[in-house]
DNA sequence: ACAGATGGTTAGCTCTACTAATTACCTTGA
DNA sequence: TCAAGGTAATTAGTAGAGCTAACCATCTGT
């Protein structure tokens, strides 16, 4: 709870939230998604979803576009506007993180790497 | 994002929500504590914590108690049902987390044996 | 053709977090 | 000593993020 708490801070310097910042990277990703699919992906249910994708396209950072063959469907995309914010982003954690692990020993700083892949194993599970 | 969304649902069949029970945790470990010290060690500004701590309370999780010396401040408590609700969840959370170890490899569980204590280093810095 | 499934949205609730302002109390220094 | 300033907690007001239930709109399969 601290750690989510410490990591949500590194992000309102670009004035977004890391919710918001998780489905940006995600959309950037996996391409033209389906809402539905984004809400998946995000383990969060549809509505939720409805109002991520609005506050971030109020902020341009994504543009929707519809299906053609299933008009039911919506699509997002990450704007111009979007990727400069994740690239933004990821200058700044990728700074924080490189900085934090100056601060270690090189045998702290391989042990993580070894738990690396196991942590995001479990993380996906 | 996803792990943080996937650790709250964990909790939400023991009535209590994460923040709560993140915030129960500190009070049982830390004897009658303030408002204050509590905000400060959940990271968290002081009216936040004011609505934690009415809601635990709400829920008979806790207890305030004045201080005799000091009338401005305010101690809480773990009641003795908010202690039940602690050791049920810790039930829960070691059964979830042993369940998950046990998937992984012997390997596996030493290279993040060893990584843990850095991780809590990282995470309190 | 229409009944049911699917995608998305709206409405309404809760919890968490924030800042700004307020109240109550304590402490200190002229 | 007592007024000024500081500290602890709270209240008020805002916003984000999540949920369920209920609702359109569209598609699909019989």
């Amino acid at each position: 709870m601290r750690l989510a708490r410490r990591l949500r801070l590194e992000d309102v310097a670009v004035g977004v939230t890391i919710s918001q910042l998780s489905a940006l990277s995600v959309i950037d990703a996996h391409g033209p998604i389906t809402l539905r699919d984004l809400a998946a992906r995000e383990r969060v249910q549809p509505p939720s979803m409805t109002r991520l994708v609005a506050n971030l396209e109020a902020e341009e950072l994504i543009e929707r576009a519809g299906d053609a063959v299933d008009r039911r469907i919506v699509r997002v995309n990450v704007t111009r506007k979007g990727m400069q914010v994740l690239a933004s982003s990821r200058r700044r954690r990728t700074a924080f993180l490189a900085a934090q692990l100056h601060l270690l020993s090189a045998d702290d700083r391989s042990a993580l790497l070894l738990a690396l892949p196991i942590l995001e194993r479990l993380a996906d599970a």
